[in-house]
DNA sequence: TGTATAATAGTCAAAAATAGTCAGACGGGA
DNA sequence: TCCCGTCTGACTATTTTTGACTATTATACA
C-alpha cells in the first residue's frame, strides 16, 4: 500500500537511525527497488529537504555518490531558526515540513504534530476574516476534530 | 430500493465491525461495485459524516487512499455539540473552556492542550491580516514555541 | 599530457495513478 | 406532476513514477 516514494524514504531513514550521515550510489538504490534512477531525486527532493532537516551532497562521475546528512541542532539552535524561518508569513508545506521536522526530532507525538497542523493548515485559515473571535473558531474547530480523529489511534505515519 | 448506496455502505460498515479505522481506494471500491468513482464519494457523504458518527480522510495521487474513522456515540454528542458552540465565532475563554473540557475527558493530553490552547490563544490571532500565510505564521510561531515548552517538560496543571 | 569513454548524477516534462467537485439525468413516491 | 434522493460523467486537483536528454568526473589509453 506504501508508495515506492515512501519505501524509499524509509529506508534511507533506517540507515540514519544511528549515523548522522549515509552515502549510496543513485542507480544502486534505483536497481534495488527496480524504479527509474529519477524517482530517488524525487524522494531526495520530496522527503530529504533542507526544510525537513537534512542535507544533500552528489558528486557525478565514476565513483559518484549521493550523501545525505541528516542535521542536528540543540533545541535553543533549532527554535532559533524556525522561528526565523516562519518570519511573517509562510506556506502550508513550508509549515507542514517544519512540523514533521519536530516529529522526526522526537519533540513532539504524531498526534501532536497531527493537531499542530490542524491548526495551521488552509482549511484553518479562513479568509477574509472580520475578527479575532471568528478566526479562532474556524482554527479550534479544525483542532478539535483533529483531535477526535487522533483519539481513535491512528498508527499511520503522515501527518 | 436505494440499492447501490445501502450496499456500499453496509460494505464499508462491515469493514469497520472491527476496527474502528478502515483505508481502502476509491476507484477498487467502485470497480467492484461496477459503479461511478464519485458514487463512492457520494455514499461517504450521506452516509458517513460526522452526525452519523464517522471522520474521513483522504490522499490524492499515487498511492492514495480513503481513510474513514468511526468514532463512538458519546464522541459524536461531544463533538456535535462542540462544533455548534464555537459556531462562527468564539472568546478566547470559551476556547479555553472547550480545550480544558477535552482534557478532563481524556481526548487530549496535557501537552496536547496546551498546544491546542497556543493555537488559538490572542497572541496567535494576529489582526489585522492580510493573508493566510500571514496569519499562519503567526499561529505557528505560537504552537512550535509551546511544543518546545512542552518537550522542556512543564510539570504544571494550566492549560 | 590530452582526450575519448564509461560511469555517474541532475533536470524536466509527460504520463500514470489517485481522489474531489458539480451540474444534470433518472426514477419512484407524495 | 413535482420533489428528492441516487447515480453518472466530464472536468479538475494532486502525487508519484518514468524516460529522454543533459552535465560531470574518473580513468584508460594514445
Amino acid at each position: 500500500m506504501a508508495a515506492l516514494s515512501d519505501s524509499i524514504e524509509q529506508f534511507i531513514k533506517d540507515l540514519l537511525t544511528d549515523d548522522t550521515r549515509v552515502e549510496l550510489k543513485r542507480n544502486e538504490l534505483a536497481q534495488y527497488f527496480g524504479c527509474a534512477n529519477s524517482q530517488i531525486n524525487y524522494v531526495l527532493a520530496t522527503r530529504f529537504s533542507v526544510n525537513r532537516g537534512y542535507l544533500v551532497e552528489s558528486r557525478r562521475g565514476g565513483s559518484g555518490y549521493v550523501r545525505i546528512i541528516r542535521i542536528t541542532a540543540n533545541e535553543v539552535d533549532l527554535l532559533k531558526s524556525l522561528i526565523e524561518k516562519i518570519g511573517s508569513s509562510i506556506s502550508e508545506e513550508e509549515a507542514k515540513d517544519i512540523i514533521l521536522r519536530l516529529h522526526e526530532m522526537k519533540l513532539v507525538t504524531l498526534s501532536e504534530a497531527r493537531l499542530m497542523y490542524a491548526a495551521v493548515n488552509d482549511g484553518a485559515m479562513s479568509m477574509p476574516v472580520c475578527s479575532k473571535d471568528a478566526l479562532r473558531a474556524s482554527v479550534l474547530k479544525n483542532v478539535v476534530v483533529q483531535a477526535f480523529k487522533n483519539a481513535g489511534e491512528g498508527r499511520e505515519n503522515a501527518v
